[in-house]
DNA sequence: GGGGATATAGTTCGGGTCGAACTATACAGA
DNA sequence: TCTGTATAGTTCGACCCGAACTATATCCCC
């Protein structure tokens, strides 16, 4: 079975936080990757059965109530996950961007600029809180990827600004 | 039947070319949306099909030799592709980028930032030489896009300078 | 003008992804 | 106990995606 960096995101997420459910997994990553790799809720429930499959997690169902599913990481899981993030390679990144898109098919961006700003300033401040007060934050490569993101947000409204104003 | 991002996408390009190919529409994005909506090319073969279902575009094969496949915009295609330009709407962007991931994770930034420096750079060059040379290049959307892009990977650059080095 | 190399063009396939819609459970406060 | 709200979980089918492959056209050297 092939791991897609998806499946590299879960597994980091599951080791981030120890075991984790589904929904704790959605909600990890809404504070987190979600900003720098998208992945809709519903992957949280399809892909670690998946990676259970495959022996990359190992899944405990709760016995009654929600019946809950919680998933660890085995010892290969652990390794396939060291292993991808200890190798330098990194595909170039995309961006998604509708703004943009409507811009280049002649709409007229200054009037979707105002919304898209304090779209960028609240993930700013959102970005500058989990620095200042996040868990994590004390993480060496978590800090570095929010100072980054960061930095991504300054930029863009510095675009913005000087494009269109 | 629901018309996507991807849709417009196809519909734009179109417009764009007058009449399209699918190979046609493969080149053309490329040196295009590409940079802010990545479409893979498989879409360019059935996408139109189904756009051509409903009736947004018409279609002609040819009767020799490739027995491609020509697009053109219906009025119906065009109306619909004219609405969407001109609503205000825009879904915030998405970055999918791997080596911020990667860093999250513990990964060491620093030795996958010079490959992706090498990627920005030749992206600015790429999408400065549009503005420079390309035939499209006087339409003023495809121009503050290619603008707001331009200003996109200059401020990638400079923040991947500031945090990492 | 034959023939191989290269570029162009097109398609198939199956797994992965996606979001909308829905259902179910928990729990706090009236 | 009831009810509203937040939390939690799932299903479904359409859509998307990339790898791999096949086919056609063109170039260019002999």
């Amino acid at each position: 079975m092939r791991l897609t960096t998806t499946s590299y995101a879960v597994l980091g997420l599951v080791d981030l936080l120890g075991e984790a459910t589904p929904y704790d997994l959605k909600r990890a990553i809404e504070q987190s990757i979600e900003n720098f790799w998208p992945v809709p809720h519903t992957t949280f429930y399809a892909e670690p059965t998946r990676l259970a499959k495959g022996g990359y997690l190992s899944e405990r169902q709760e016995e009654g109530g929600r019946r809950r599913k919680h998933y660890t990481l085995t010892q290969a899981g652990r390794e396939a996950l060291a292993a991808w993030v200890a190798s330098p390679a990194a595909a170039p990144p995309e961006l998604h961007d509708e703004l943009l898109l409507k811009t280049f098919l002649g709409g007229d961006p200054a009037a979707m600029v105002a919304e898209r700003r304090a779209w960028h300033e609240a993930k700013l401040a959102e970005l500058q809180g989990y620095l200042d007060r996040h868990v994590l934050a004390g993480d060496p490569g978590v800090k570095r990827s929010l100072e980054i993101g960061i930095g991504y947000h300054r930029g863009m409204l510095a675009v913005l600004e000087e494009t269109i104003g």
